[in-house]
DNA sequence: CAACGACGCTCGAAA
DNA sequence: AGCGTCGTTG
């Protein structure tokens, strides 16, 4: 039955896995612990599915980060017999929130939208959100812009639109909450704007309500499959059945139910707190009758050791499916765990430990850089880390790829590229009005701001009838005027850039760039400034001009999912009257903005990857490092007091021990400056949980006698802890008016004791331009 | 309206 | 320690 000419995608395989391939008719649910070669089994069966026959575009595959589907649907199209694509055409693997941005322009209408909307970020959310708190009367340190969010967005991960969020409010905050996330609402579609949230929820609501929508939906895509299926939320819940359907009866007149496959791991759902609902994969054979059910438990990635250690951890969940995790690796070097004095001995030790690792020993053959990472809980634990990397001249890369569209030059430029792509974003139109200052001022923005809202019209409308608005000056009007004809020059006309311009992307960044002044002001900064952040600033400028070219050399419109294939462009409306420079800023816009962290991890480079816990889910290396194994760090603070939050964090800690193939190395400091000042820690319980015959302990925190067990150390109470006592000895050590030396500044005078904390001082230097600073008791000593 | 400095708050993980 | 905001000054 089985066609040979199949039989190469069933080498190697084992007997679960080939049966997760072989099974492509009816709901699949392949429970794949870590390192069981799920994606290997993934990929496989996706070229199953095409080599039996079946149209590539009726597959579509998803996953959470561009970079998981980019190497999917690479691995897909080389199964399929290398850089020949054609035989994957329409082939759809893509991130859930890459789909529904598409599907949302094509089917804009269908979803209240219009489809050259804007997504917004985060912090372009916070900024509407806080505009939107203000316009509202409300105080925004009542109702923190950030935590607001957070309440919508929790609201909107489980499908409730304003209206079905204020039912669920009984007290006077939440009540007022429902208000703003009503006005947010509106506020975003004045700006003709999308938040993340918005992607998933707005799709759902589309899918559920229209009916064009979704039956256009489930007639192209008959194979549905779903990565991390543990992390989806109530949203792409609601998206994957809608677009999975009933299912279809065969020839047979059999109904089976959908081809709805998804993989997942419990034990790795570590997205609880932005909305994944863990119950999306525990009930999958209850929402989906008859579902298969495949377990994947031999893992091909770690040494026994390590999985041993993982196993032993992870079995402290009380509320878990018990699953078998085993390996035929027998053996492999213990895992190291050393107990530091501070974070920077921590960092020391870890430094010497990749070192130690890139020589290799006896027994192992040296790790390349690449295959080397060092994960924590929170960003903040990095910087040591990268400082003593850096000075010990160890290559590194920090998975942070957000970082670089973070930068307030690149973030400027960008909003100038937002309101040319769409000229209803409020919120990017009043960041850049006054960037460089064109003397448009805050007030003036005001005004018009307020006229806009009024008449419910954009801010750009506002601007243009500044003439017409009180309170602005005639020489605001007149700037606001010139800034408004600028902006004009480059979209107006309905010659989208004119003729001027060829249909570069580049070029058109690069047009901006020098005609909104921008350039010019960062060269004027860098000139005057000579700081080394300001020159930066220009060649971060020139970056994005390269990263819009390289978008341009790869984009392909043909791509887009929501171009379905046989559904002419021109009957579709709106889309057929977008000038392709137009589509493509968009596109590039969309791009930039749907970036996840892990997208730019590159393993090709010759350096060590820096990331966090989160970040770290999918990966694997040849030798792990593990920092801040630390009660409050891992597991974090925030999630003591609930049990689930805890048993989360440990999912966390078990997701990175099992990215390590060959080597593991986990580390606690004694004490940790937490927002600058030096506290001491309690080893985390993970640690104490873990089996002490598979690993190597070393206490280099010294003070302590050597001990070989975790739970044996720092018994004392936190009362008994040294130094940090109550304020009044320091304080009466060194009195307001006293001199003392600190090490780097010199002589200086104690201005006053901080009151609250316990052992900091703001003293007043000679030596320093009598500059002001806040310092520890430690470094000071007292000069007569 | 812009530049500067002091103050005060915050740090949890992300598309 | 780092950032944003507020208040003061030019």
């Amino acid at each position: 039955m089985e066609d040979p000419t199949l039989d190469p995608l069933f080498a190697d395989l084992t007997e679960p896995q080939a049966e997760a391939v072989r099974h492509t008719e009816g709901p699949l649910l392949i429970v794949a612990a870590a390192g069981s070669g799920k994606t290997r089994v993934i990929t496989r069966r996706i070229a199953y599915l095409i080599g039996c026959g079946i149209v590539p575009w009726s597959v579509l595959a998803l996953t959470f980060t561009n970079k998981a589907a980019g190497e999917m649907r690479e691995r897909v199209l080389h199964l399929l017999g290398g850089a020949d694509s054609r035989q994957a055409r329409g082939l759809t693997v893509t991130t859930f929130h890459s789909l529904c941005s598409r599907l949302l322009r094509k089917y804009a209408d269908c979803a209240g939208l219009k489809p050259d909307f804007t997504i917004y970020d985060t912090s372009e959310q916070t900024a509407l959100c806080k505009k939107v708190i203000e316009s509202l009367q409300l105080s925004t340190t009542n109702f923190q812009p950030r935590n607001v969010l957070g309440v919508i967005s929790n609201a909107k991960n489980k499908l409730q639109g304003p209206e079905q969020f204020a039912a669920t409010t009984y007290d006077f905050a939440s009540k007022t909450i429902a208000k703003i996330y009503a006005s947010y609402a509106k506020a975003l579609r004045g700006a003709n704007a999308v938040d993340f949230d918005d992607l998933l929820l707005l799709t759902a609501k589309g899918l559920r309500e229209s009916a064009v929508f979704r039956e256009e939906c489930q007639r192209r895509w008959k194979y549905l499959l779903i990565d991390e299926y543990q992390d989806t939320n109530q949203a792409q819940f609601e998206i994957a059945s809608l677009i999975a359907g009933e299912g279809e009866a065969n020839d047979a007149g059999v109904k089976r139910g959908p081809n709805i496959c998804v993989v997942g791991d419990p034990d790795q759902s570590i997205y609880g707190w932005r909305g994944a609902d863990i119950s999306n994969i525990l009930d999958f054979e209850e929402h989906y009758a008859g579902a298969k059910v495949i377990l994947l438990g031999e893992n091909f990635r770690s040494t026994s050791s390590i999985l041993a250690v993982a196993d032993t951890l992870i079995k402290n969940n009380k509320k878990r499916k018990i699953k078998p995790l085993f390996t035929r690796k027998q053996g492999g070097d213990p895992v190291d765990a050393v107990l530091c004095r501070d974070e920077r001995h921590e960092a020391h030790i870890v430094a010497q430990w990749l070192k130690a690792r890139h020589l290799g020993d006896a027994r192992s053959a040296g790790e390349p850089w690449r295959e080397m990472a060092v994960f924590y809980r929170t960003n903040a634990l990095s910087r040591v880390l990268e400082e003593t990397l850096r000075s010990e001249a160890i290559p590194y890369t920090i998975a942070r790829g957000t970082a670089f569209y973070d930068r307030e030059e690149i973030k400027n430029a960008l909003a100038y590229l937002k309101v040319v792509a769409n000229p209803a974003d409020d919120v990017s139109l009043s960041r850049i009005a006054n960037v460089p200052t064109r003397g448009i001022g805050d007030t003036s923005v005001d005004k018009v701001e307020e006229w806009a809202r009024l008449q419910s019209e954009t801010l750009l409308e506002g601007m243009r009838n500044v003439s017409s608005i009180d309170g602005v000056t005639a020489r605001s009007a007149a700037s606001i005027q010139r800034f408004v004809a600028m902006l004009d020059s480059w979209t107006g006309n309905g010659t989208f850039l004119g003729s001027e311009i060829s249909g570069s992307l580049a070029d058109l960044v690069n047009r901006v760039l020098k005609e909104s002044g921008l350039e010019a002001m960062y060269r004027h900064q860098a000139h005057t400034s000579k700081s080394e952040a300001d020159e930066e600033r220009l060649d971060n400028l020139a970056e994005l001009v390269s990263s819009a070219r390289e978008f341009e050399l790869e984009y392909d419109p043909d791509s887009d999912p929501a171009a379905f294939p046989g559904v002419d462009l021109a009957s579709a409306g709106v889309l057929s009257e977008t000038p392709p420079l137009l589509a493509m800023l968009r596109a590039y816009l969309e791009s930039v903005t749907l970036m996840a962290d892990a997208d730019t991890v590159d393993p090709a480079q010759g350096s060590v990857t820096l990331m966090t816990l989160h970040a770290a889910k999918g990966l694997e290396f040849g030798a792990v490092a593990m920092i801040g194994m630390e009660e409050g760090t891992l597991p974090h603070s925030r999630a003591r007091e609930s049990e689930s939050e805890l048993e989360e964090e440990r999912r966390l800690c078990f997701v990175g021990i099992t990215r390590a193939m060959r080597r593991l190395h986990v580390s606690a400091a004694k004490y940790r400056a937490i927002r600058g000042l030096s506290e001491r820690t309690i080893p985390s319980r993970f640690l104490a949980e873990m089996p002490t015959e598979y690993m190597n302990i070393h206490d280099k925190g010294g003070g302590l006698e050597s001990t070989t067990e975790w739970d044996e150390m720092d018994q004392s109470a936190p009362e008994d802890r040294p130094a940090r006592k109550a304020a009044s000895p320091m304080a009466a050590e060194f009195p307001v008016g006293c001199r003392v030396r600190h090490p780097q500044f010199g002589i200086g005078e104690i201005k006053s004791i901080m009151s609250g904390a316990q052992t900091r001082a703001e003293v007043q230097f000679r030596d320093v331009g009598r500059k002001t600073l806040i310092l520890e008791y430690a470094r000071l000593t007292k000069v007569n």
